[in-house]
DNA sequence: CCTAGATTTCAATGATGTCTGAAACTGGCG
DNA sequence: CGCCAGTTTCAGACATCATTGAAATCTAGG
């Protein structure tokens, strides 16, 4: 595919050369994750696709972070899943290229709306179901009941708050932020 | 403060018996803390005592949830930690008991901020540590710098936030829950 | 100072989830 | 039609982390 013209093909890919910065972002967005429960791996795969910017091949992966072919192809598919990453096709190339989101408060809403999901929204069907099996007459109902308030209370501030500013495509991040120094500067309390 | 009188003692521990609507909780509660990052006992014992206020010995959670002394006492221990459970010392009585944070929304409060000091801060040492060796000539250091300014802006956003309406002993929960409803209301976009 | 009830610690075990590597699959090209 | 570059899948190896249980430690009372 590169010997098409037979002539100086010297620097098959200059896209590579990543910077001491770029590697220490890697490792430490990679040691992050962990807390985040995001596999170590696959934050290493995000992380250099997004600091790098570029569009690279699953074998660049590979062999930038010493992770398995089969690793790659997974890890891939799930930061796909979660539109954080997208696949180019290249003119005359069979194979794929990979290319990060690169609007960062973007990508923060994505992960923000993702645990979001995975975190917050199970509340809402746990007072629910709490709600259909409390009896009236319990020594602890009352209490219990206040409790179930308050937890929807907050998921449901956290859910009106995230269908305005967390949508997919929009930059509602920015706003969003905007939106928080507003609330900072009156001072209110103390 | 029944055996007072030193009759009829044959009721030794009235404190437990559960309702259903207790269990359930007891079980979603922890079944979510797997994706929390929180270990599931640790968050059994935590519900427990969250969802029936009262104070209980370290026999009583072991006994109700089937788990061994010593899964408790450290459990107890890194509860205590996180402020979110208390020990009592009972008169005349040797063993100790445990109590949990009441109050729902100081509860969030309690976890949002320790998580935010788990996976929010260390980005800010992150960014810091990055800016520091960009080197401005690199082909893509534009990129980096405008990347981590964003990051920063994310971070200290939250810390500003944080700091005023998440402080340990105050209700600034509440404040802020009714912040973002006020914020809801205008409609400024779509 | 000793004893007994209660708690804490920690090495070993068990469970859970990630990563690898090889085999199966896909689609374009000679 | 069959090969080849590339991609996906999956069973098993491996690593990580929670949990146990017994031994060490602590503390109040005798």
């Amino acid at each position: 595919m590169m010997s098409e013209t037979g002539e100086v093909p010297p620097i098959p890919e200059p896209r590579l050369p990543l910077t001491d910065a770029e590697r220490l972002f890697i490792e430490r967005w990679a040691l992050m994750a962990a807390s985040w429960g995001v596999p170590r791996s696959m934050a290493e795969v995000h992380a250099l696709l997004f600091v790098t910017g570029e569009a690279l091949t699953a074998d660049d992966l590979m062999t930038e972070l010493g992770i398995s072919r089969g690793n790659a192809s997974m890890t891939i598919r799930t930061l796909e899943e979660w539109g954080i990453v997208h696949r180019e096709q290249r003119a005359n190339e069979r194979r794929e290229y990979f290319r990060a989101e690169q609007d960062t408060l973007a990508l923060f809403s994505t992960v923000i709306r993702i645990r979001k999901g995975r975190e917050v929204d199970p509340l809402l069907s746990l007072v629910t179901e709490c709600r259909a099996r409390v009896e009236a007459g319990g020594a602890r109902s009352a209490q219990f009941t206040r409790k179930l308030d308050d937890i929807q209370l907050f998921v449901t501030t956290v859910d009106a708050l995230a269908s305005r500013h967390l949508e997919p495509g929009g930059d509602g991040m920015r706003s969003l932020l905007g939106a928080f120094s507003l609330l900072d500067t009156p001072g209110g309390e103390r």
